[in-house]
DNA sequence: TATGACATGTAACTAGTTACATGATTCA
DNA sequence: TGAATCATGTAACTAGTTACATGTCATA
């Protein structure tokens, strides 16, 4: 049910459209919590429907423009602090290793420092983010700090990791 | 379509039945691709009738054993090394992070640190199970250390990354 | 003989993806 | 006026979860 406490949460931090939702998802949630446009708007349509978020204001193209509910407020802070996190379950990348062993050594190196690579791009696109973003002093900006940091250090150990994991073939 | 390759990998590395294949993605995937009985056995008879298993043979209580075919072995191969991985997409323990603003600090580092007793505990079953795995010198061996090593970076990353994020709080 | 492990299957549901469909508004 | 962007909605599909249903075999 998570989308939907994504979704609550952008709308908790500002009102907007299925429309602009979407984008936000796409700048911010790319690696967290993907959406599609349809999941979204139907997602909307429920929330409303279950009294977590209302109509603000119709605008022109049947622009709706939707903001949360006291209720939705407090579905929000209950999943944060109640609902145990799954935390992640699933990774296509961790799991070819287990199956590498079935490849030619040289051709499991190859998956390997493809691997790599990617690490290090996404590395070099967060210290870019974090270089252009402004860092205020508010709440908004001490918690993405924190997330980003997250993405930092996440990525400098895949990368560590990857580097290692070449180093066993000698 | 990962469950499919992580029930071919399996039965490349040995041969099982439904219910022994489970069993392994219990003992062996609980945090990389974890499969349900019933996901499970649906995808058993799905890929019997594309050929990339075989019932090698039948046994006591309706047991099935699979096989994997030389079409299921080309498959895993594709997988492996043309197609390209996904990665982590989702992440509902970093998605809570971006709003814990919304919480007053007090819980929101009540939430930090209950992450940071999760990993911890988490890192210390990883080192259990390092410590009483016997290492031999084969290849799922040297693939089986990688992805622990993968493990125990990654929970070490997320300890100290939590640790890093209570201090903000200074 | 009862319990637990072995063993498979299916139904109903929720979540997520891809593709199609439609139309309004802005602005170059 | 044509292209890009804004804006919503729905249909068909795949993937994953939960629950139900059934029966066998070993062994205490």
């Amino acid at each position: 049910m998570s989308l939907r406490h994504a979704a609550l949460g952008l709308l908790a931090l500002e009102s907007g459209s299925g429309y602009d939702l979407l984008k936000r998802f796409e700048e911010r949630f790319t690696y967290v919590w993907p959406a599609t446009q349809s999941q979204l708007y139907g997602e909307l349509a429920k929330m409303e429907k279950a009294g977590l978020v209302r109509v603000a204001a119709e605008g022109p193209r049947g622009r709706k423009e939707y903001e949360i509910t006291e209720d939705g407020r407090a579905g929000l802070r209950h999943w944060l602090v109640d609902v145990v996190p799954e935390g992640t379950k699933r990774d296509d990348r961790l799991l070819r290793v287990f199956f590498l062993g079935i490849l030619p050594p040289e051709e499991a190196k190859i998956y390997l420092q493809q691997n790599l690579e990617v690490f290090t791009q996404r590395l070099e696109a967060l210290h870019e983010i974090e270089r252009v973003t402004e860092w205020g002093t508010g709440d908004g900006s001490k918690y993405g700090r924190i997330s980003l940091e997250f993405g930092l250090r996440q990525l400098r150990m895949l990368q560590e990791w990857a580097e290692w994991s070449l180093k066993q073939f000698d």
